[in-house]
RNA sequence: GGCCCGUUCGUCUAUCGGUUAGGACGUUAGGUUUUCAUCCUAGAAAGAGGGGUUCGAUUCCCCUACGGGCUACCA
C-alpha cells in the first residue's frame, strides 16, 4: 500500500508553530516513504471559522517549503479537499450507520444537555452521553418510529455514535505502543451536528479511509479519542491506518501548552507568518530552513550531534522511530542559534537578494561589489536578517556620538589624536598602511593601542562594536574617514 | 474529579542492564581580536521519590509524586 499522510488543520486562525511541526512530521514522514502529502481544510465549525485562515495556512507551508502533493487548490483524485464541500458524503456514510443500528438521532435541547451536567455536578459525577442513560434520553432508541419521524422533519438533531459497553479497544500509537480502554468509558460522540455538519471525530474517519491515508500524524491532544476513532472504523468494517500521536509544544517557561498569549508576553513570535498585530517568524527575521530546523529537533534526533540541517538533509535523516514521547519547551535562544547558522552559511548574494529593501540606502553611496563586501563583513555577527540593517547602517549614516563614553570626552589627549589621526589619514596612499601608521604613532607617543583603536572606532562607528576596523575604513574610503574624525572632534570641543 | 500519555543538566536531547551518564543552547571563566560578536579551551550543571527483578539498574516491572493532554452539537 502506497504511504498517504496529511495535515489537517481547521480554518479557525493562523497556523501555530505546533501545527507547522505537524505538517513538517508529515511532510518529512511523506518524503521518507516516497509517499503522498495531502492538506486537508477541516472547515467543519462555521461558527469559529475565519476566511483568511485557509490563504494564511498555504502561505505558511509555502514559505516553509513543505508543499502538498494535494490539496484544495492542488486538486489530487480524491477530492474535494475541504470537508465543508463533502457534506452529502458524510449524510451517506452516517445513514448506513443507522441503518445498521449502530448509530442514532438524538433530539436532546442543549438546554436539557446542560441541565443535566448541572445535576451531575451537584453530584460530583460528569455527565456522559452514553450506554447507562441514554435509554432515557430522547432519542430514536427510546422514541417510536413516527415520533422520531415527526422530530426530524423539526430538523434539529444530530446522530451519535451507539457505543457497545464493556468492550475493550485495544489501540496502537505508533510512537508510545498499545493503549487499551474500555468502551465504558467512552461517550455516544456526536458525529452529525444539528446542522448537518460532521463533528471532527467523523469527518476525520471518514475522509481518512476515502483520501486512503495510510498513517495518521498528528499532535497528542489527540490520542484520548484515538479508541473512539478505532471503533468508528470498526463500525465500517474499514482498515484503520497507522497512528503516530507527537509531543506537544510547550511554553517557554511555566506549565501548559505554548499559546499565543505566551508569545505576546514574551515578545517571542509563534507564527510563521505575521497575523494581525502578532509578528511572524519571517518577518522577526527567520529563514524558513531556521524554523524547519528547529521544529524538527523539537520532539527529534537523529542519534549523531549534528545540529544544522537543510529540508533536504531531514528529508533523508529523518527517522520516526527516534520521535520523543514527551512533549518539548520552546526555547527561543536555540531558534536564534540555529538561525544564526544558516545564516552565516548563507551566500552573501543570497542574503543581499532577502535584504534588498532594507539595505537599499546602500545603493546611492556603494556599488554591488562593495555591498556584498559590507554582507561578507557582518555575516557572522547576525541572529535574525534585521540585524544585517543595523550591523551595516554605519556604512551609510555618520554616527552621532551620543553614545559617546567619558573616557574618551574627557580625555584631554582626544582631540590632539584625532587631528594626528587626520593628518596620518591624509598622508597615506594606501589605506592598508594605516594600521602600521598608527602602531607606530601609538609607539613614538606612548600610547596604547587599544586606546587609539578605540577611539577611532568611535569616531568612524559611534560604538565600541563591529567588526574589523581597517576593513571598515577600507569600504567607506579616505574622505568619509576624515569627515567622521572631524565630526567627532568637533563634537568633543563644545 | 474521571480517563489517557509522559518524567535524564535551567532548556532540547544521547544512552537499546555494566559509561568518569555524552552533545547542543544558555550560563561562568580563560584565550584570540583594536572593540563587540564570531571562534577556541575549560568549568558548573541531570537520571523525581520509594519498592521490586537482577551479580549489576538511568535503562525492565509496580506504587507514589509531579507534568501534560482529553473530558462540547471546538478542532
Amino acid at each position: 500500500m502506497s504511504c498517504r499522510v496529511r495535515f489537517a488543520p481547521s480554518p479557525t486562525g493562523p497556523l501555530h508553530i505546533g501545527g507547522l511541526r505537524t505538517a513538517l512530521y508529515n511532510y518529512l514522514f511523506a518524503k521518507k516513504n516516497k509517499g503522498s502529502f495531502i492538506l486537508r481544510i477541516e472547515d467543519t465549525d462555521q461558527n469559529r471559522y475565519i476566511k483568511e485562515s485557509e490563504e494564511y495556512i498555504n502561505e505558511s507551508l509555502n514559505w516553509a517549503g513543505i508543499n502538498p502533493d494535494e490539496s484544495p487548490i492542488k486538486k489530487g483524485e480524491f477530492g474535494p479537499y475541504r470537508q465543508s464541500e463533502r457534506k452529502s458524503i458524510y449524510n451517506n456514510y452516517v445513514l448506513k450507520l443507522i441503518e445498521n443500528n449502530k448509530a442514532y438521532y438524538a433530539f436532546d435541547s442543549d438546554e436539557e444537555l446542560n441541565n443535566l451536567r448541572f445535576e451531575y455536578e451537584k453530584k460530583g459525577k460528569t455527565f456522559k452521553y452514553d450506554y447507562s442513560n441514554r435509554k432515557s434520553l430522547k432519542n430514536s432508541l427510546t422514541l417510536t418510529k413516527e415520533e422520531t419521524e415527526k422530530l426530524k422533519k423539526q430538523n434539529s438533531f444530530v446522530i451519535r455514535l451507539k457505543i457497545i459497553p464493556n468492550q475493550i479497544i485495544s489501540v496502537e500509537d505508533k510512537i508510545r505502543g498499545n493503549i487499551n480502554v474500555n468502551s465504558n468509558l467512552l461517550d455516544d460522540k456526536v458525529l452529525i451536528k444539528s446542522d448537518g455538519m460532521p463533528t471532527y471525530h467523523f469527518a476525520n474517519v471518514v475522509d481518512d479511509h476515502l483520501m486512503k491515508i495510510s498513517t495518521v500524524i498528528r499532535g497528542e491532544e489527540w490520542l484520548p479519542s484515538l479508541p473512539f476513532h478505532k471503533l468508528l472504523y470498526k463500525s465500517f468494517k474499514w482498515k484503520t491506518p497507522d497512528f503516530m500521536h507527537l509531543p506537544l509544544i510547550l511554553k517557554p517557561s511555566g506549565k501548559g501548552k505554548l499559546s499565543k498569549r505566551d508569545s505576546e508576553k514574551m515578545g517571542i513570535p509563534i507564527f510563521p507568518l505575521s497575523w494581525k498585530e502578532n509578528v511572524g517568524f519571517k518577518e522577526i527575521g527567520f529563514l524558513p530552513n531556521s524554523i524547519i530546523n528547529y521544529l524538527a529537533l523539537l520532539g527529534w534526533n537523529d542519534d549523531t550531534e549534528k545540529e544544522i540541517y537543510s529540508l533536504k538533509e531531514l528529508e533523508t535523516a529523518f527517522d520516526f522511530k527516534k520521535i520523543q514521547k514527551s512533549g518539548a519547551k520552546f526555547d527561543y535562544d536555540k531558534a536564534k542559534w540555529i538561525n544564526h547558522n544558516h545564516l552565516k552559511n548563507l551566500s552573501d548574494k543570497s542574503l543581499l537578494s532577502l535584504s534588498k529593501k532594507s539595505l537599499k540606502y546602500l545603493n546611492s553611496s556603494y556599488k554591488k561589489t562593495e555591498v556584498l563586501k559590507i554582507i561578507s563583513l557582518v555575516k557572522e555577527r547576525l541572529n535574525l536578517i534585521p540585524d544585517l540593517k543595523k550591523e551595516t547602517l554605519f556604512f551609510y549614516n555618520d554616527p552621532d556620538y551620543s553614545l559617546l563614553n567619558e573616557k574618551f570626552s574627557k580625555n584631554k589627549d582626544s582631540i590632539k589624536v584625532l587631528n594626528d589621526f587626520k593628518t596620518v589619514f591624509s598622508s597615506i596612499n594606501n589605506i592598508d598602511d594605516a594600521k602600521n601608521q598608527i602602531i607606530n604613532y601609538g609607539n613614538e607617543n606612548n600610547l596604547k593601542l587599544g586606546y587609539l583603536m578605540q577611539l577611532l572606532r568611535i569616531s568612524i562607528v559611534g560604538e565600541l562594536s563591529g567588526p574589523d576596523l581597517f576593513s571598515i575604513i577600507k569600504i567607506i574610503g579616505k574622505s568619509v574617514t576624515l569627515k567622521r574624525i572631524d565630526n567627532l572632534m568637533s563634537k568633543l570641543k563644545n
